[in-house]
DNA sequence: TCTATAGGGTCAAAGGTCTG
DNA sequence: ACAGACCTTTGACCCTATAG
């Protein structure tokens, strides 16, 4: 810190001989960079620009030029090393960076892209947030109406439609979780209807969705077709313990083995007490996460749709857990959301796994000569040949 | 300085023999860094990265082994020096005084301060792709022991024992990869074989299978037995094409249908090489990530283990996530990393139903007909009664 | 005692990382 | 995207213990 040379670049105090001279610190990455990069610079007057500590950055040109000149050694670089992670130490008081990421991605967007438009993790989310709203007030409602599997997924989408909402999406007085009871056979098959019946408007908010065959849809739905109706049951259930589900018009199920039931169907409900419910209450899943995750969920390219299909729902799905990732982690911070975010992406396994075996022709029979399906269901589940 | 020998490292001249073998500077001091400050690193690449004189830094994982490879022997390290009576200035005792304090301060620290920790993601990823590597090896050698699924799961474990494996798990001279022929149902049956082998012996390197009762274990294994064998089989391809898979000994399958085998069999053949090939081969999923999602796809919790059980394997399975996701981004930086963890963690899914599917009776009863079972086979998919 | 060898330690100068 | 402060790693060079 006392008598030290001075950068022969620049005038700087030099941190050391870098590259043959004594030169500062700018300087010595100035020029690892550029040889590294190969980068070639133009001089914006004529080559004889002053390089000094105030002004060095001003011509990268000349720069360069008088690190060459004062000796500056290009063979004295090496190959390139190991990475080595990280090398400071964690700050703390850092949420902001998040938030100008986002602002930045959301100014930078393009008005033009609509089929999958880029924003920020806070306008993806809250799409689905706002979708997941609505699903929900159509699921309290008394509107069921009876028709075919076709004529639900090709007719008009009501979710997003106010007219319709407002008119017939009000909450049933009979859909307010009290006035608990076990709940009967015919208490699953209405929900089962009503879920089934939410879930063919869900699918249909989702631009991806409009643009698939009908084939692709019905496969989409179908594979959904047990495992939405269980988050839907499960995460708006009111809280009443780790083993009990209220379904909105008071009536639940709990552990109670229910011996009029298939054995499929009963071993499914330890599945959705100890695969879904626990860990959503330990992880205190919020509503935008639940929202997420379950778009995720639904849009499985696992289903029996074409590649293409297959490939669009893949890049669908990707981008929304990159936004739920950001989001938990503006949340939570890093550590918390690395470990909350894994376990609930992983949860997709569970999921994967229930709609698959809601396939095994078994536990299919099982259920069918138990709850007497409908024309809807029966599409629904089997296909319409 | 001219007949000098060469640094049996990275083919450097020597400077004498260190730790036992002819070896430079360089590549003495890195070796007695690593050894004592027992770092952990991690290969970017497969693990067999060239190792010599212009690039012995590019790869601290490979250039260690290497080390190890060519002999150099780690109990030549001596125990600690006493630091006190280690007088370093004897020459020139004024140059630094202000130096000289800091420096007497830092030799009294204790040796196994951890000034700067090993992040724990490089530890439990290394662990992984050790345990990858050996697993491979003993699928590519010969040996392969008839014996039941309980003598299996409770037979000393092999593939950390060094004496075995140095014994047995040489590479077989069919399995280089070379002469290709179409596959043949009998050569269907050695791979399957050959991986449920290796996949035994897998699943006890972890502790946590360990610790698990007998029924837990086999429900694990069981619940693996089709999705792992794929990983391995898929992962392990040369590159002939997005359709063609390769094992070892050169047989391969393709597009092209096989009227003989069952139409579950074919539609599998298509699934994994358009829901596992193809991402594995976009994605450019490198030897660690592959250990890791591996791992990841084995400790799979929706296998019908006690609850105690489940989530034992979730937290680890969580664990190993964070530890890839950490992995990812000081790899590809947090951009590509969130895209290519989603991407990678959402096959999950894919894997959740392949390995469901197998379990449909149809499927396997088509599988168990064509197939001739061995009673191993018969105990792993369908359970001992 | 002397010398060659092979241990361990040092620190300038490489390269990598991260924040503004 | 770039600049540069700040971090880790490398290895030529040094000191020291020991065997012959």
């Amino acid at each position: 810190m006392e008598n030290k040379e001075l950068c022969l670049v620049c005038q700087d105090f030099s941190s050391g001989y870098h590259y043959g001279i004594p030169s500062c610190n700018g300087c010595k990455t100035f020029f690892r960079r550029t040889v590294m990069k190969k980068q070639k610079f133009v001089c914006q007057f004529d080559q004889n620009c002053p390089v000094d500590k105030s002004i060095r950055c001003a011509c990268r040109f000349c720069r360069f030029e008088k690190c060459l000149k004062v000796g500056m050694d290009q063979s004295a670089l090496q190959a390139s090393r190991d990475p080595i992670g990280y090398t400071k130490r964690t700050k703390k008081p850092e949420r902001r960076p998040m938030k100008e990421i986002s602002s930045d991605e959301s100014s930078n967007e393009s008005p033009e892209r609509q089929i999958t438009p880029t924003r920020s993790f806070e306008n993806t989310l809250n799409l689905l947030a706002v979708r997941e709203k609505s699903a929900n007030e159509l699921r309290l409602s008394s509107y069921l109406p009876k028709r075919s599997l076709k004529q639900a997924l090709c007719s008009k989408p009501l979710l997003n439609d106010p007219i319709f909402m407002n008119k017939h999406a009000s909450r049933s007085p009979r859909h307010n979780y009290d006035n608990l009871r076990f709940i009967t056979q015919d208490d699953y098959h209405y929900w089962h209807e009503r879920d089934w019946f939410v879930l063919t408007e869900y699918a249909k908010t989702f631009n991806i969705f409009k643009n698939m065959s009908y084939h692709d849809k019905t496969e989409l739905v179908r594979h959904a077709a047990i495992v939405i109706p269980v988050l839907n049951q499960v995460y708006n259930s009111p809280d009443h313990g780790l083993d009990t589900v209220v379904f909105p018009d008071g009536t639940y199920y709990d552990r109670t083995h229910e011996p009029t039931r298939p054995a499929g169907l009963n071993r499914k409900k330890y599945q959705v007490l100890d695969l879904v419910l626990k860990p959503f209450r330990e992880m205190e899943v919020n509503f935008n996460e639940f929202s997420a995750f379950k778009a995720i969920t639904f849009l499985n390219p696992d289903a029996d749709v074409s590649l293409e299909t297959k490939a669009a729902i893949n890049e669908e799905r990707v981008t929304i857990t990159k936004h739920l990732y950001s989001y938990m982690v503006q949340k939570d911070g890093l550590e918390k959301a690395i470990y909350r975010f894994g376990r609930l992406i992983l949860m997709g396994t569970t999921m994967s796994k229930m709609a698959c075996e809601s396939k095994e022709a078994v536990w299919i029979a099982d259920f069918f000569e138990n709850i007497g399906f409908t024309s809807f269901a029966k599409e629904l589940i089997f296909g319409d040949n």
